[in-house]
Order: structure tokens, then C-alpha cells, then sequence
DNA sequence: TCTCCCTTGTTCAGGGATTGAACGTACACC
DNA sequence: GGTGTACGTTCAATCCCTGAACAAGGGAGA
């Protein structure tokens, strides 16, 4: 079973895979030295994994073999709804992103329409990109809210009422024909973020995303974290102020009712008319005072949500993302004055809180590494 | 090498080893059962163990025969600071317990004279179950504050002056001559539950100690997680009222400043003259409605940080322990009322709080259980 | 150009490890 | 007392890793 004879090759075959995938291209000699494997071994698992077409081979000179993972055919398409936007790419399997398109969206339209949406975009890349519908294998899909892990059903039936009860993965399936896996919004930016940005090589760390709504991911040992029913992380609906406005979690005075994108909006539309985020945080990057203000309001309310999280987790490293991430200082520095006074001062030392480096992209990235890797989940 | 053939069976040896140690005496067909592995591995490796004199084997009615760990010569020694008591324990290494004894005691103390009172508390232990001071192997010693994982020192300095900057490890170790471990007594109250208490078999736990003090620690994956530096699980300290009392952390309105037994104490001093956290208890039981009230408002609080825990770490169990839990339902109630309105819907749904089931002893066990399976650390 | 030496990858026998099946044994239940 | 069941052991079969031997090719130096 689980330490039988094959469960040992199997391992031995998946740290070769990985070794080749990780280092491009090696000859078998230099796969021996680094996994440790005698020659002999790599030699013949070689064979089965050419085999298996996991990897190729190519003459070097010599009895010289180059191992090289196997150019996998076929296309990948991340998909990410946030509150007010969808974005959709379509990549090689090697990341390599050949076409990627944003259009502005409510997700609080039922699903049907979001996933038709969605469906436009994705047909209107492969025109722009040249490639037919079949060359498309696989499809990662972001949700901005809870979702089951076992079920992939959103877990909450107040946070996205046009998606409740729908199982997103099997519509779009249905529709495109190709798996679809599906994930939290926030969950796919830190896998982003862990994987190319800001926390690249880091395993210990917590992602936020503060775009319209807020919404977190924990990354432990490298692997998200779920916890028991897969909504480990949602630091949006921490209640801040138990006396506060209703939250669409059902709940009260939620952070995300204070340091959410639409509140912010909503607390400036009286002096500067309807915005949005991203026009709000420009205005304060030009040095209005109200919308610094706003800003550094939320940042302090983040900052209580983010001393829980230090004091309960003390991760090294909080990635800032999402549209509101792009006040950069302004934003952050509240956060950290904060954590400094409510957090342990042994956490708050050792927390840096940094913005994301993937910016509006980290959601859709995050899906075309979630549906690449598959083994992203910490067990349970 | 690593991957080896012969690197297999000692990965399965460990397997079996560890099975034993757990669950204390177990036939060779429980054996194979648990493990995976086949009968017969599990008896070559049983009779391989038993000539190495790892396990002992004895007969147990007809074929069956009881595997248990061997009777490991020596002692150990638990050692549980609370904030008003100390507790030792002598037991032997297959955990039973030989004598065990616990004084009233304030840790605001200086660390020497804790200390000093601890090593009183192990000569008197020795002389009463009859054997000599050589006879300790090693000693497993609790402190309710956060500990540096990295160095053994207490992580903040406000938090217990009295032992900020000592090793309580290296001066222990000087006085009595052999290893010391020294860790949070939250963390190992949590360990303790996890071994033989409430939370047995569970692998992802949150543990509460609620006495003089509020303590937590967290169990990811059955290991206990600490974060960067050590203080993750420090529910105590997560500001409740940003305008609330000061704490002894430093900070305002901790949860400890609402929910600690200490405050419980002073709430009800006007109208019921000194008491102790326990005998509060006991008059809430009794159906004193002031009593009631204090415990009942500990536990709202209790809940905001439960709620906090549910949202971000989303677990399936929490174990409340310490002095408060004997309140039972007069504080869990509560807890469960409030995180019912706070936490996310499927986070709350999920989690089930219960009493520990090893009371005042679960810090002076858990410092067992950690001196004898030094592996229970969270990578990281 | 030729030779020697080193590296590389393959093959093969040998030694370990796990497993399924078969078997003897002892208890429990009827 | 008979039967069934669970348990532990043994053994052949199977699978895997490794060390050694070996063939093939390149590079350095004469």
C-alpha cells in the first residue's frame, strides 16, 4: 500500500519528474548525483518515464542524453471573477500566457450569465490567438467567495447569492468540454504571489486580497490551507466592530464593511462622486486628503484583522493584494502602525507586510498554477 | 540511500514503533491494520524490533500477541507553571504516572525562585514514590507565556518579567543534571488533549487554556504549529476593545483583560470578597446568577476569538481547558452563541467546541507526552 | 593522428523488502 | 462437541535498488 515496493518507484519517479521539471534540462549522470539514486535506477526510470512521454531525450554529444520534460501540447485558460470584474487568459502549459483580456463585471449576476461571460472572453482569445476551441485542456476558474473543497460549491448562500447552489466546475465543463477546477479568488492570488511574486519560495505566508470586497489565503508549508470545510482564511468577515453596518455575509461590522473597496467608494462619493478603487487610489497618489484619509482608515482596520492574524498564525510574511493594494505606503503603512499596537511585539516583529507584485493579473495566474499543479492542497 | 530499499523498512520500523508508542499495547493483526502494511511485514518487523529490544512482547490469549512499547528504564518529569499554581509530575516513560503534586503559586515570581520551587516539588516527589534522583532521564517543563522557539527564552519581556532574558531550560538543566525542554503551557495542554484527552486522533485542533490567563495553541496536521517565532495560537492576546483595559502584554483590551480569570476575580470581588477562579465555578454551578453572569460574558468574549479562529483557521475542533473550562456549558454556550453570529455560517457550522477532558492536569501530561516524542513540531 | 583516460549510460546478477496465499492454532459461539 | 473466525507464521513470487562490469564516445596530450 501506502510503503509498499511500488509506493517506493512511485516516489522515485515523481522526484526524477520533478528534478528534470525544476532544472530544464539534465543528463542522467547529473540526475543521479542530485536525487542520489544510483545510475542504474535512473536509467531504467528514465525509460519508463520516456515511455510514459512525461519526458523526452535528446543527444548531447557523446553517450550524453539530455532529459528535458516533455513539451506538452495543448493550451490552459485561468479564469477570475472578482466583485466587479472578470479576467480570463489563455496560457501554454509552460506559463507562457498568449492572450489575456479584463472586462468590468458584477458577479452578483446569477451564474449562468457569469460563466456565459466568461465563455465570450475565453472564445474571443482563441480568435485573437489563432487556436481552435480543441486545443484547450484544462480550465482554473476564481470565485470571490467560500467554496467546499470536497463539493466545489460555494459554501455560502449570502456572500454570492447568484451562485449559490451551483456547481461552477460541472457548468463550465459542460460548456467547454475540458476539467475545470475551481478556487477561491484569494487562494489562487497567494498561489500567484507564492509561485512568481512576492512570496516567491516563501512557505509560511498569508495573502489578502482588498478589491471590492476582502478576501485571504493562508499558505502553510508552502500549501494552501483550508482547514476543516475549506474556508481557513477568510479575514474579510472578522468582525471588526460587532456594532457595525450588516455585512453580505450575514454577519455585522465585518471587515470588509471597512476597509472593503466599495466602502471606501461609498465614503467618498459625497466629495468626489461615484469612483472606483483603482481611480480612488490615484487620487490619493496625487495627494488628495480625503482619499488618503479613506485609505489610511481602512489600512488601520486591516491592521486590527492582520494583529489577529499574527497573533494566531505569526506568519513572516503578509502579501498585500487586490486593487486597494496599489496605495502601496499609504495603505500599508497604517496597517503596520497598527499590528505594532495590537499585535504580540515578538509577532509584529517578525511579520513584513509587503503589496503583492502580481497586481490585478495575481487572481487569473493563480488559476493557470492551480490547474498546472493539482497538488496545492495542505491534507485536510 | 535516502530512497533505498533499506530506507523503506526503517521508514516502516518507525511506522510500526510510533503506532506502538501511541496506543500503548496493540496485536499484531491492530498492528497491520493501522499501519497499512501486510501481516506479514508486520511480523518480520515485530521480531525484528523485539530483538533490538524496542517492543515487548506478551502473550494475550490464544495466538494474539500484545505488543507494547518497552519498558523504558528512568523517569521523567513534568514541570507546569500556571500563572497561580505549579504542578509536577513524576511518571515513568511509558507515561504513567507515579506521583504527582501541585502547590499554589505565583509566577510573577523571579524565574530562580520558580525554579527553585519546582525542584523542591521533584525531591519530594522522588522521596515519596521511593526512588533516587538518578533515576530522571529528562524533564518537560511549561511556562504560560511565549517561547522562542529558536532560543527556549521568553519571547516577550512584559508578559513575565520575572523571566525575561533566563533559559529556564539551561538553568533547570544545571540544577538537576539532565535534558530540559521548556515550552508554552498552552501548546503542551493542547498536546496533552491530543494524546489521551478530547481532541485524541483529531489532527486539527485549536486548544483554549482559560485560567488566571488566556492561553491557545493550534495543532495543524496533528503538529503544533508555531508560526514564524514561535507565538502562534496567542489568542489571548487579540485586542477585543481597542479602548479597553490595559494588559500586562503591553497592549489594550485583550481578550485576557475581558475573558481572563483574573478579571472574572475582580468583577466579582465587591459583591463576593476574594475567590478563586475554581470556586467561582463553583458557585456559577451552585446557580449563583452573578457568577453565572461573569462566566457567561467571559464566554461572548471567549467567542469574538473563537469566531476570529473559525474565520481564519476554519478548525473542526476546539478544546477549551484551564480552571474556566469546569464551567462546562455555562461558558461554552455562550462561546458557540456568539461565534454563531460572528464566524462565517460554514466555519461555524463546522466547529465543535467541548471541555477538555484532562482539567488541571492536561499541562503537567502534555509536558510528558512533549519530553518523551520530541517530534511534534510543525515543520517550521 | 593516436593513445590514454575519464565520463556516461546500459546491462546483469545479487540482495532486500513486501505481499498474497497457505497453514496451524486457539478462542468463541452455538 | 463442532464449526467458524481471527491471528500469527512461513514461503514462494514479485518488485525494486545497487554495485560491478562493460561498451561507447569525447578530450587532452604527445
Amino acid at each position: 500500500m501506502a510503503n509498499s515496493l511500488t509506493a517506493l518507484r512511485e516516489t522515485n519517479r515523481r522526484l526524477i519528474t520533478e528534478t528534470v521539471r525544476k532544472s530544464g534540462a539534465l543528463t542522467q549522470a547529473q540526475l543521479a548525483r542530485q536525487t542520489g539514486l544510483s545510475p542504474a535506477t535512473v536509467s531504467t526510470i528514465v525509460r519508463e518515464l520516456r515511455d510514459a512521454g512525461l519526458v523526452e531525450i535528446s543527444q548531447a554529444g557523446g553517450r550524453r542524453h539530455l532529459i528535458s520534460p516533455a513539451r506538452e501540447t495543448g493550451l490552459v485558460v485561468g479564469v477570475d471573477f472578482g466583485h466587479s470584474h472578470l479576467r480570463v487568459a489563455l496560457a501554454e502549459r509552460s506559463h507562457r500566457v498568449l492572450a489575456e483580456e479584463a472586462i468590468p463585471f458584477d458577479v452578483g449576476a446569477r451564474a449562468p450569465e457569469g460563466l456565459s461571460a466568461a465563455e465570450r472572453l475565453i472564445v474571443g482569445l482563441l480568435g485573437r490567438a489563432g487556436v481552435s476551441r480543441a486545443e484547450i485542456k484544462a480550465v482554473g476558474l476564481g470565485l470571490p467567495g467560500p467554496i467546499d473543497p470536497q463539493t466545489g460549491i460555494m459554501g455560502s448562500s449570502t456572500i454570492l447569492p447568484g451562485w449559490a447552489g451551483v456547481d461552477p466546475a460541472a457548468e463550465l465543463t459542460r460548456r467547454l468540454g475540458v476539467p475545470v477546477v475551481v478556487d477561491n479568488d484569494a487562494n489562487l492570488g497567494a498561489l500567484a504571489e507564492a509561485t512568481w511574486g512576492a512570496a516567491k519560495g516563501r512557505r509560511e505566508v498569508a495573502y489578502m486580497k482588498i478589491g471590492t470586497g476582502v478576501g485571504a489565503s493562508i499558505l502553510i508549508n508552502g500549501l494552501l490551507y483550508r482547514g476543516a470545510t475549506g474556508t481557513a482564511g477568510e479575514l474579510g468577515h472578522i468582525t471588526i466592530d460587532e456594532n457595525g453596518r450588516l455585512c453580505r455575509c450575514g454577519n455585522r461590522g465585518c471587515l470588509e464593511t471597512l476597509a472593503g473597496g466599495q466602502q471606501l467608494i461609498d465614503l467618498v462619493r459625497p466629495t468626489h462622486g461615484q469612483v472606483t478603487v483603482s481611480r480612488l487610489v490615484e487620487l490619493a497618489h496625487g495627494g488628495d486628503i480625503g482619499c488618503r484619509r479613506v485609505i489610511a482608515d481602512a489600512g488601520r482596520h486591516l491592521g486590527i484583522a492582520v494583529a489577529s492574524l499574527c497573533n494566531i498564525l505569526n506568519p513572516g510574511l503578509v502579501v498585500i493584494g487586490g486593487a486597494l493594494a496599489e496605495a502601496g505606503p499609504l495603505l500599508i503603512e497604517p496597517i503596520m502602525t497598527v499590528v505594532g499596537r495590537l499585535a504580540i511585539p515578538s509577532a509584529a516583529r517578525a511579520v513584513s507586510v509587503v503589496k503583492g507584485e502580481l497586481g490585478e493579473r495575481a487572481g487569473v495566474l493563480g488559476a493557470l498554477a492551480r490547474v498546472q499543479s493539482p497538488n496545492v492542497e495542505s491534507a485536510l
